[in-house]
DNA sequence: ACATTAATTGTGT
DNA sequence: ACACAATTAATGT
């Protein structure tokens, strides 16, 4: 598939036909496998992705070295730290490591200026995914300071099977209670009253959703 | 097919 | 949080 189409394809506001020509004369994709690092804490900035496929997670750190989850991002997305990163020229406040096989395609950081000022489609673009991260940003917060961990682990699968479009989650309890900042005994008692209550069926590395 | 090992999950304190 | 048991999946023979 060419550059082009794929853009339609994923990002259907970006349909000027002179931005999409720019784009696919100036843009790169990019593609990473599961495990490495998309970006790091601290490097150079120097293109915005667009994320055509896979998934990839955006944590910060703090002293101690812990991981604080911030958002997860998927096909059709963007990432909206990389963006306030770009304006200045700063460097990344945040480590993206990729969770599954990722394309992107990179927008180099001189091109976002230069079309923000001149295609209104871009730049509603770019205001749009701002908006939805800050906002997303804004639940983790009212997760974190407000809620009692069980909620916070069902709205945690609940979001997550929506973001991967299935019922059926692959991975850990380890995982799951490095995301929510708990132990992973936490989560497996977590689970199991879940299980018991009928709203999820758990087995290794699987757990499935029923009813929630 | 079976035994061994490693990883994940469950539970009591 | 820790320690340990139980279970399940992966690997070698």
């Amino acid at each position: 598939m060419n550059i082009e189409a794929t853009i339609k394809n994923n990002f259907p506001v970006l349909i000027d036909p002179a931005l999409l020509a720019e784009m696919e004369r100036y843009c790169t994709t990019k593609t990473l496998e599961a495990g490495y690092n998309f970006i790091e804490i601290g490097d150079q900035v120097v293109a915005m992705p667009l994320l055509l496929e896979g998934v990839i997670k955006v944590v910060r750190e703090d002293d101690a070295g812990n991981e604080l989850l911030l958002y997860y991002l998927n096909g059709g997305d963007t990432c909206a730290s990389t963006l306030s990163c770009c304006m200045e020229q700063a460097r990344s406040e945040v480590r993206a490591t990729v969770i599954e096989r990722v394309t992107a395609l990179m927008v180099p950081i001189r091109c976002l200026e230069e079309w923000m000022r001149k295609y209104a489609g871009w730049r509603s673009f770019i205001m749009q995914s701002y908006r939805l991260r800050f906002e997303e940003l804004l639940q983790t917060i009212d997760s974190i300071a407000f809620k009692k961990m069980d909620e916070r682990l069902v709205e945690y699968l609940i979001q997550l099977s929506e973001e991967r479009n299935t019922t059926t989650l692959l991975g850990t309890h380890q995982e799951i209670a490095d995301d929510l900042h708990t132990s992973r005994e936490v989560v497996s008692r977590l689970l199991k009253q879940l299980e018991r209550l009928g709203k999820v069926r758990l087995s290794r590395n699987k757990i499935e959703l029923l009813k929630l």
